[in-house]
DNA sequence: ATGCCGGGCGAAGCCCGA
């Protein structure tokens, strides 16, 4: 089973890219983000012809998640709990019927949170709090869960060009990077670091100052797994290939692979 | 301190992202 999460900056805009990506690295499941557009005007079928089952919470203009699958969805449920006042497009999540290679997985797009002065932080720290209940909840049922997308968090110092840089940014802060580690903190394991020692291997690059062809990155696109999913991980690559095309994503695909 | 780039929206220039 190949899970993979990928931050599209706009379905629509990204459509070759994604075509092309789906047919060559053939995933199970893809998580997608930031579709920014609403499920009517989804292009689901060209991902249908594919093999492809779509799953959307959409949002016009900004934020949306999806879930594509090879394999039948049930249980599909968009938004997450804790604030009605809250309409932004950010979680969707399903169980994906494949006999023992079966798992529930989630499409994440986290806040960013900048600027840190502004009502975005507040509001990016209080989803992380949401999401972790959630994912407590998840935990009790003991099923192989795949929490997967743009967290839009720096893990370490290791995971960015210039710590000093990221230093007071959302991504970065100490309050944001601590509310990471307690949602690992319940039992979750960080698949791509879990599997690799590397330090400065990233999945977001700026469009800006050259920050692709300089290696100016930053690893903020994670998969979080449950100890039952954890147990089946084979492996876990951050696919940099799509980020290198003409029309790319400022995010690349990162994908792990779960044993039966 | 701000723009840099790129997307949405909508038809110019602003909002937003990380």
């Amino acid at each position: 089973m190949k899970i993979a999460t990928w931050n599209v900056n706009s379905i629509k805009a990204r459509m070759p890219n994604v075509l092309d990506w789906l047919a060559e690295a053939t995933p199970d499941v893809v998580l997608l983000q930031e579709i920014k557009t609403v499920e009517e005007n989804f292009p689901a079928m060209e991902i249908e012809e594919l093999g492809y089952n779509c799953a959307v919470h959409g949002q016009k203009s900004y934020n949306g998640v999806a879930i594509l699958s090879k394999h039948p969805l049930s249980e599909v449920s968009m938004g997450l709990a804790g604030d009605k006042n809250d309409n932004q497009a950010r979680y969707a999540e399903a169980w994906v019927e494949a006999g023992d290679d079966s798992v529930r997985v989630a499409s994440i797009y986290l806040p960013n949170g900048n600027p840190v002065g502004s009502e975005k932080y507040p509001y990016k720290l209080k989803w992380m709090d949401r999401l972790t209940k959630r994912a407590s909840a998840l935990l009790a049922s003991e099923e192989p869960v795949v929490l997967g997308g743009d967290y839009n968090v720096i893990p370490a110092d290791t995971d960015c060009y210039d710590p000093a840089a990221w230093a007071n940014d959302a991504l970065f802060k100490p309050e944001t990077r601590a509310k990471f580690r307690t949602l690992l903190n319940l039992g979750y394991t960080e698949a791509w670091r879990t599997l690799h020692n590397e330090t400065h291997v990233y999945s977001f690059w700026d469009y800006q100052k050259g920050a692709w062809q300089k290696d100016n990155g930053i690893r903020i696109d994670h998969l979080l797994l449950s100890p039952k999913a954890a147990d089946r991980l084979a492996a876990c690559e951050i696919d940099r290939a799509p980020r290198g095309k003409t029309k790319a994503s400022d995010h690349t695909p990162v994908w792990c692979e779960l044993r039966a």
